[in-house]
Order: C-alpha cells, then structure tokens, then sequence
DNA sequence: TTCCTTGCAAAACTTTTGCATTAAA
DNA sequence: TTTAATGCAAAAGTTTTGCAAGGAA
C-alpha cells in the first residue's frame, strides 16, 4: 500500500468514525461522499458531487446523492445554502460563519463570524427567538 | 364610477407611470403586476401572483408572470429574493433592507436598516467592491 | 406595417419519490 | 435473515423557451 492510499484510509476512517458518531450507517457511498465534501470547508452543488464521484470511477446515483445530503445536513454534519436561487450549495463548514458571494464568478468565500460584528440588532417578533443569522456580502468587480 | 372603482384607477395610473419611467411598456398584464405587486411592501411568489390574478378574473400566462417579474426586477422595481431554496421570492420593497425568515411560517419580515448596525465588516477580496450585503434571521418557535 | 407582448405547450433544471435490487449488520 | 441503502426511472416543482397569435405604436 502506496502513502497516498494510506492517506486516503486514514481520510475514510475519519469519515466512517465521523458518519457513525452522528448516528449513520456508514456505508460506502456515504463515505465518499462525506470524504468528498469533508476534507476541508468548501461549497459544493449535488451535481458537481455526483459528477467528482463518478469522474472518480465510483458507480452513484442521483437519488443517493440527494439523499445522503439531506441525511448530513439534517445530522449537522453539512449547512445547505440558499445564496442564489438556482440550486443548492452544501457547506462543509458548519461552524457559525457568514459569506461572501462573487456575483461575476458565482463563488462562495467563508466569512468568519469575528470579521463581522453586529452593534445592533432588531428583537424579534413575540413567541420567537433567533435561530440564527445569515449575512451574504455580494461582491462585483471593482469599478 | 365609485370611489372604489377610482381608487383602482388612481392606482393603475400611478402604477403605470412607474412602469413608463422605468421604460417599460404599461400593458395590460404588466400593469396588473405592477398594480398587485406594488400597492404595498410584500414578498410574493409568482405562483401567488398568477393566482391572484386569475382568481381576479384575469387572463394571464405563467411566462407572462415571469417575463414580467424577470424585467422588473431587471430595472429594480422589485428584488428577487433567496431566502430558501423552493423558490424566488419578489420584494416589492427595493429600499435597503434586511429580513426575518420564520422558519415555523415560512413568513418573510421587514428589518429596516436602521435596525440592524454592523460596527465591523471584512474588506472585500481585492479586485472586488461590495454590492450590497443580504441578511437574513432565521426564527423558531420560542421555547 | 413593424415591433413587442402574450399565451400555450413543451423543455430545461433541480430535487424528490416509488420500487426492485443490493449491501450491511 | 432482517433491515436499511442504492440505483434507476419516473414524477414533481419551479423557471425558461419556442413559436404562433394578438396588440400597441
């Protein structure tokens, strides 16, 4: 066994451990694609996974990869995003955090919560209370 | 004439003298829309709006609907919003604004600006201005 | 007439669902 | 063996598009 598959255990082990700590089965394709999405704090679409998992050789559906993301997210082991109205984007990051949104490029950029600071906010409406706070800061070329 | 039906025509008229100056052809469709959309601060989707106007009797195409929600938003009379994946939401309110998002609803709220103060935000990535900042607070149910 | 708008249907796209098959414990 | 996950195809929901017909200038 080369480093590079050594790596690439070690990288899947931290997934599977992750997966059953949250309470899901670990099976293969979950592991994929949670290796995929996991390995560091990215956005991605269900498309471009299922399109990296079979560039990658892997035999996926569609309807798995729907799945699968749903099941992390409802987990908390992922963040859906609705930044654009075109399609969903899945955040690895799920510490609390803000972006920015490049409206030539489309690109998502992590914000982290220090670089933001509220000096004030409106209470919310009777019977509720903030479930969180989400700030897209959207970007074009400069002029 | 009542002064219902006046009220109506005072402002279908102010409606479409909005659309003309934006430079947008005052049809009859569009100024419905316009007459429907922009009588208040309201977030409506365009199935709502297709709705509505056909539970008013009119005879109207959902391309229609969109094309002309498509164009307003183009010249900034109305915003599209994306503050959950299903769908677009369109803003009738197109001064600066924040919203909150109940989540047990789906209703979307007014946060006017002078509610919410940012005392820090990050610079944005060189070569890149900052085109406007969305933000959105999500609201449960209070425990 | 000429150009633009509309309606309808179909297409495009993203996401979900039903169900038979397969894999996991 | 028993339960849960997967793949495929089809369905569902939203939005866009092609095109013929209708309306405004």
């Amino acid at each position: 066994m080369d480093s590079q598959a050594q790596l690439s255990d070690t990288i899947a082990s931290q997934c599977e451990r992750r997966l059953s700590d949250c309470g899901i089965r670990p099976t293969g394709q979950r592991v994929r694609i949670a290796v995929l999405l996991l390995s560091a704090p990215q956005h991605l679409s269900a498309e471009q996974i299922l399109d990296s998992l079979r560039a990658a050789g892997a035999r996926v559906s569609k309807a798995t990869v729907y799945n699968t993301l749903n099941l992390f997210a409802e987990r908390g082991l992922i963040r859906q995003l609705s930044v654009d109205g075109s399609r969903a984007w899945f955040d690895s990051n799920v510490d609390a955090h803000y972006h920015f949104h490049d409206l030539t490029s489309g690109a998502l950029i992590d914000v982290p919560v220090p670089d933001v600071e509220f000096s004030r906010l409106p209470p919310p409406p009777p019977g509720t209370e903030v479930a969180g706070i989400d700030v897209v800061i959207r970007l074009r070329k400069k002029a």
